[in-house]
DNA sequence: GATATTATTTAGGCGAGACTAAATAATTAG
DNA sequence: CTAATTATTTAGTCTCGCCTAAATAATATC
């Protein structure tokens, strides 16, 4: 299984999206990519000779079950990087993603393993991102956006995204990392910026920012 | 200073070869790349015009300033993580430097730092080369071949050739690692094998083991 | 239903970095 | 000193992954 730095980074975009817009067209992935469409059409039709996603012409791409596999584990790489970098060299939680976007092709399996051992086989990484298994399994919480809660609802942080930097300098900021309570104050209305209790405190923070982070009710 | 990962493999090859032989010559640098000797002279031609490199056809490459600049950082890169992946992750010494031939060109300077502060700003790897400083500056230790040394000499092991897994697991097995002293009891003669005392054991040692590894007189 | 707009693909090219085969320069041997 | 050998370079190709420009398909608008 050599491939590319490319393939993978490929494979990676069409899972993500395929996870956020359900389909996968070829200009949302040129453009996740920052290549030209034209580009992702050549790209696509060779994964499609390699069997690693299925492909039909103006339809769409869809991951293989071994381009889904080949997937997982580069994500399984980026997640237990981002937990070590975090963790135990105690970078600050905005930049562990573009440094993991590099060591993740450069990580072999021995190295991989050993950092999950370190880490006492974690299930999500800084973020809140599940770190998918060895096996390739993706525990699924069932969590929403931020920004759906109703007015006195409490929920806990799920996940931040993680791929603005300074976004996660804010919510960092703010107090909001993955595992911690809150409690929805107000919502202003048409699409008004809401009001938060975080750690006995009340913050206040756009609609577009609460769309960005995900919640679980409990 | 964007530099491909094979430009950066050149330099590093380029100045190895010119601590283990005094000169560059195309086809050594070939073999040491595994690339075959018309490729390096394009590359060589190309780092030339990049002012890294001095270049007279049939006579040698030299790094220049700029380009041992370089050199040491991806050197300093890769000793530093053989360091690291050894003493923090707990990775066999033999396993190490191939880690680091991947991860090196990875490493952010942030990152590189990081580790540089969590191992106490160390001054040699794993198998004892050198950590070149941030500056670029490398101590020389000014140490022999153990097969230089005559009988009844002690001395301290100061580096072993990491190249070759192999030797590091057998050197290993005999407890040569650099800071153990040793004292030459006997040479077998005609290029025959040396006698050492490690620990208060004898072992044996063939001359062209005892080539790859470094003492120093105290 | 025809037309304008947008999405996608095709065709042709480019730079990196390798390769092979052939030519040339340097070195060694007789 | 000349011939044979070895080292190096030149010339021409190849693959990868991207690009631009132009063509075509799908979708939206009137």
């Amino acid at each position: 299984m050599i491939l590319s730095e490319s393939i993978e980074n490929y494979l990676k975009a069409i899972y993500a999206l395929r996870r956020e817009a359900g389909k996968v067209l070829t200009t949302q992935l040129a453009e996740r990519l920052e290549v030209k469409p034209a580009s992702v059409t050549g790209m696509v039709r060779k994964l499609a000779q390699m069997k690693l996603v299925t492909y039909k012409p103006y339809q769409g791409v869809e991951l293989t079950r071994s381009g889904q596999k080949i997937a997982l584990e580069v994500i399984r790489h980026h997640r237990l990087l981002e937990l070590y970098l975090s963790e135990v060299m105690g970078l600050p939680w905005d930049k562990v993603h573009i440094e993991a976007e590099k060591l993740e092709h450069a990580l072999s399996e021995e190295l991989e393993d050993r950092i999950d051992e370190l880490l006492g086989h974690p299930t999500t990484d800084p973020h809140g991102s599940p770190i998918p298994s060895k096996a390739g399994k993706v525990s699924s919480s069932d969590s929403h956006r931020l920004s759906e809660l109703k007015q006195g609802e409490k929920a806990k942080i799920a996940e931040v995204n993680d791929e603005d930097a300074g976004f996660l300098r804010y919510v960092g900021k703010l107090g909001l990392f993955p595992g911690k309570v809150i409690e929805v104050v107000n919502i202003a209305p048409y699409k008004g910026p809401l009001t938060l209790k975080v750690n006995e405190n009340n913050i206040v923070i756009g609609c577009e920012a609460a769309e960005q982070i995900m919640v679980s009710r409990n």
